[in-house]
DNA sequence: ATTATATATGAACAACCGTTCATATATAAC
DNA sequence: GTTATATATGAACGGTTGTTCATATATAAT
């Protein structure tokens, strides 16, 4: 039976590592789907978006409701914004924030469904 | 028409920020969930992951195609065990690990198909 | 037992991240 | 205009994270 070395020159599955080399997406879209998953990586900001699911709501309900500064969730509403998971509207003085589209809310619950069952 | 102090007594929705309050999930679920998507907002970690949804792999293996050195990959393939997103079994020198359940394709999918449609 | 190979692990370091504090902008009421 | 309220933003700080380097462990072959 042939020798297998592994990390010198013959690997232990040599067609698949040049398969898989092959196929492989690009290094952005890992990248892009890295950012949009840490997105969800911080309590603060799965909480906020739990809460929008519900409906929209103002910087100030938020606040209230997880009991933060409003300075904390406003920079956190600023970078759920500026990656494209919420939008907002103003009202007067306020600034509601809603969901910006439905995968979200699927990308949370597949989470959700994963911590419940183990 | 009665006046809404936003911050101060009457919020903008006092009553759903009562009920949304009351009906919010423990800080830990939070924190457990955050830690399950923390996994996956790491490129690396992502290509390790898009690798073992194919067919189970050694360190070698992983650390040919995506040009790493075996110990970076050791460190992440570690942390993934650690928050049970993958499992190994041992086979003579080899580790071949693989995924532990098939939530997690669903999490990584679920992300895949927001960042392709948008 | 010695040597080689495969993987794991500890320490260290730079880069990134989330919050806080202070300040700025925007709208509304007067 | 001025004042008050709601939100945004810049700077700074401590904590976390991912990689590298060096070293350790585990299995296999000789």
């Amino acid at each position: 039976m042939k020798k297998k070395l592994c990390c010198d020159v013959v690997e232990v599955h040599p067609q698949v590592v040049t398969k898989l080399k092959e196929t492989m997406p690009a290094h952005e879209q890992y990248q892009t789907l890295s950012e949009l998953f840490k997105m969800f990586a911080d309590p603060t900001r799965l909480k906020i978006l739990s809460l929008l699911f519900q409906q929209e709501l103002c910087v100030c309900d938020i606040a209230e409701v997880l009991s933060m500064t409003h300075s904390a969730v406003s920079h956190q509403l600023s970078v759920l914004r500026q990656n494209r998971i919420i939008k907002y509207r103003r009202e007067g003085k306020n600034i509601f924030y809603s969901l910006d589209d439905e995968h979200i809310q699927m990308i949370y619950n597949a989470g959700m469904e994963h911590i419940i069952e183990s």
